[in-house]
DNA sequence: CAGAATCCGTGTAGATACTG
DNA sequence: CAGTATCTACACGGATTCTG
């Protein structure tokens, strides 16, 4: 974390950025943390991802299909029976993710600690920069 | 990647949860990202984080401020000045988000030819379940 | 159970104009 | 330069209903 990029311009026109943008995103990531321990369930995964709707799910699954992230594995019983998996890229993408994770658990505390000192400053309440 | 955990369960209650969708967020990824380089200066955050509105931005960074992530150093100069700095916390984020990023550029082909290969099976232009 | 379809509220982002 | 203010809008997510 040293080095001086000159790359370090995440240009517009840069597909991994869209790529990067569609990755930070609420439920993707969570889903994929969820899947990193292995293959779920629908209902399984909605379970887990606690809130996420059974509409929002089936899109963000289909876009992680999609994606080549996760596989979708559907038994032909009854009842209906369908199993979605980590592929080897979303395994990859899960690990990174799981650091994210562990990152949020760890730190929450310090955050909201920042957060109520924040709230607390005279500035934050009315007038703005102290200089 | 191989223990099976019970508490992979990321409940809607759990605080480090809303802490991960915050930072699991376009623009919060970039920013961080870009600072971790080191301090910026608003257009220069700007420019790195090609696209993004001044209004966005100014709030991202104070969002980010508030969560203890970046500092604001304000110099009482003429035209202003303000600096944006990664706090240590901050840089402890920048770390799995820099991961995030690479892993993003590093995969971007196998994503976009998964999903070419998506769109071109039959499956996806017309009848769902191919059972 | 695993979705698809529909409707709808709103948050978040974008463009534009203005200011210290 | 570094923002703020205002307005707009559309994509995103949520609740509900229905089906194979």
């Amino acid at each position: 974390m040293a080095d001086e990029i000159e790359w370090n311009v995440l240009m517009r026109t840069c597909p991994s950025r869209t790529s990067l943008a569609e990755i930070a995103n609420k439920w993707t990531a969570m889903i994929v943390v969820v899947l990193g321990a292995g293959p779920l369930r629908f209902t399984q995964v909605r379970t887990r991802v606690d809130g996420i709707s059974a509409k929002v799910l089936a899109e963000t699954l289909r876009r992680l299909e999609r994606d080549g992230i996760v596989t979708r594995r559907s038994y032909d019983e009854m009842p209906p029976r369908v199993e979605y998996e980590l592929t080897t890229l979303g395994h990859s993408l899960a690990e990174p993710l799981e650091a994210l994770r562990r990152w949020a658990e760890g730190n929450i505390v310090q955050v909201l600690e920042a957060r109520e000192a924040y709230d607390l400053r005279p500035t934050s309440g009315g007038g703005r920069d102290l200089a």
